[in-house]
DNA sequence: ACCTGAACACCGTTCAAGT
DNA sequence: ACCTGAACACCGTTCAAGT
């Protein structure tokens, strides 16, 4: 950070990654102009020089969550060949580590005006990941973008109920059998039953 | 409500409800104690006759929602004796209306301590439903954990999506599709192309 | 160009006093 | 038994003034 003076003299990129750091902690809500400027050692008057309102700020943080959490991540996953394997690494990558706060927090407040843009273009982004590994499955583009549908939604809710410790002990142990559910034949089991 | 002097007297149910409607239509964050007095008609002082403080109104709320809105839901569901027909009866439930909004303020904040238990009963009771479906449909209880957790995901994950209006447009038309997925066959297809 | 400091509004919480 | 009203703290936002 450059200085005056002794004194710290901050970019709205200092601010921006106070606030994601508060997002990853505590979500979006716990995101305070008074204690971030605690933090950065300022007051609070001088954050309305960098940014609008405490939105902003929000927003700032957020699409440098999308930026290095998330846009970075996705060409090396694409660069694997065989689909399959893509979607093991694809879901080992978001199933096995512990669940990615600032993801949480965003998704929680998906509809809130500031977040939803960002939300879509990250979504659509990874949607597109799945429905491409359906389709070189041989799958129809409509087929594949239910399945992709179906492990987007596996994957958000699977997020969901991991932050919740009682309900999170138990999950599946077997990732594997979680592939082979959401890459299996269309056939239903117990056809007979069906009415 | 109760009057005395041609006012009103309220009770905790009276707060716990006006309460809910706010999480309802704006999660609860939005729960504001100045706010519920102002509807209700009291000063914010009268709010701590009733409880101990914001927090324990929101839990009281949720209690209410969960009685109303999804305990008393469940018999129903389980007369249902077909195993596929319970599911379908189960996800059209869910899948058509639009999205219960307290529903969703839950999930997101499902770590919260206030939230957590309330959260994790209503999650393990719902699983408890699904389980039996695919227990009733001739699998073992391990497979009938990992459908159900599936099949849970998939109904949490979607609700998350459609929260946000650009992504819920590109949801799959025809929920019976996704019936057929959660009911398939385990063998993969393209079992070929499997390392 | 960036920050301070005072002001105002909103709201959670406490508590003595009222009925 | 339930409510009022004043007080205090916390924080978002504005803005004139400082360097």
């Amino acid at each position: 950070m450059a200085t005056r003076n002794g004194k710290l003299l901050l970019s709205p990129d200092d601010w921006a990654r106070a606030a994601l750091a508060t997002i990853t902690d505590s979500g979006p809500d716990a995101v305070s102009v008074e204690r971030l400027a605690g933090e950065l050692g300022v007051t609070r008057g001088s954050f309305y020089w960098h940014f609008g309102g405490r939105d902003d700020v929000i927003v700032a943080a957020l699409e440098l969550w999308e930026r290095e959490s998330t846009t970075a991540q996705l060409p090396a996953l694409e660069a694997i060949a065989d689909p399959i394997k893509r979607l093991r690494a694809l879901l080992r990558a978001v199933y096995e580590p512990a669940v990615d706060a600032a993801e949480l927090a965003l998704a929680a407040v998906s509809d809130d005006p500031v977040v939803a843009p960002i939300f879509a273009r990250v979504t659509e982004r990874r949607m597109a990941v799945l429905r491409k590994i359906f389709t070189d499955l041989g799958l129809s583009a409509k087929e594949a973008a239910d399945r992709a549908w179906l492990a987007y939604t596996f994957y958000l809710g699977h997020h969901q109920l991991r932050k919740n410790a009682a309900i999170a002990s138990r999950r599946p142990e077997h990732l594997e059998r979680m592939i082979d559910l959401l890459t299996a034949a269309a056939p239903r089991i117990a056809e007979q039953v069906t009415p």
